[in-house]
DNA sequence: CTCCTAAATGTAACGTTGTAACATTGCATT
DNA sequence: AATGCAATGTTACAACGTTACATTTAGGAG
């Protein structure tokens, strides 16, 4: 190893290909992004993608089958998405009442949680206003 | 038409398949499970389960690319699942907490929800309880 | 009854998403 | 140099889903 403190693995440029964005990509949207980069097999993308959810650094998005960045940390609280249709936009969110939500029902049916997913689709409020002036 | 009132479809077929299961079942798991019923194809599969969905008679459980049958009616609100990993097993639930998470998440941040995804992954109670018993 | 239309179905091909299996390379440690 | 491990390459395949177009069937209008 040199003075160079680390090595750049093809982890670190899917992590910075999506921290680039502003909406989720999909593997193979993320492998064409980065053939320029000599990322060239699907294979190495979810490789990649499993490290830095494994980090918890990106979110797999299950409604899109895409992926996305993590927007810092949540402290074991699962995050909610929502997810306008219209723009694509994607914005996480940690909320107390879903937290609430999701350790009261597990607690009243007897079931332990291990990841959950929440994912809301509609229209967010940026592409709502449009609709207003446009129309 | 005969006497009989109504014609028997591939989407009336696949509808009493997934009730005789008690888990979600892929499209190709549908489309073997009907083989013997004349259904030879994954479009078709594919178009009743669309028009199941459109009727609000089945689910798409997302994480899982898996269908399952509707519990009953639930008036607008959106259903949360509850998915054991280790038995398979899925159940359905109608919550007012979850309920009133979304909309107020909602109207905190300007969006309007059209359709969502509540999927809890873990453990039931059921294999809990072995664990308990079998170790 | 015949003709017409709409819904249902068949067929084939293709597109997208994800995984398996095994070989190779690069680098650090000993 | 020998070793070991993580990262990467390569190929093939499995699983999930859609498109396009042809054909059949049921039921109503004339």
């Amino acid at each position: 190893m040199t003075e160079r403190s680390q090595r750049l693995t093809h982890a670190d440029r899917v992590l910075r290909y999506l921290k680039a964005q502003n909406r989720p990509f999909s593997a193979y949207e993320i492998l064409e992004g980065l053939r320029g980069e000599g990322v060239t097999a699907s294979t190495t993308v979810y490789r990649a993608l499993e490290k830095l959810l494994g980090d918890g650094l990106v979110h797999r998005i299950e409604s899109l089958n895409a992926w996305t960045i993590c927007c810092g940390s949540h402290d074991g609280k699962t995050p909610v998405f929502a997810i306008c249709d219209d723009c694509g936009n994607v914005t996480e969110y940690i909320d107390e009442d879903f937290t609430h939500s999701l350790a009261s029902l597990s607690e009243r049916i007897g079931f332990s949680p291990k990841h959950s997913v929440l994912e809301i689709h509609g229209r967010c409020s940026d592409c709502g206003l449009q609709n207003l002036v446009i129309r």
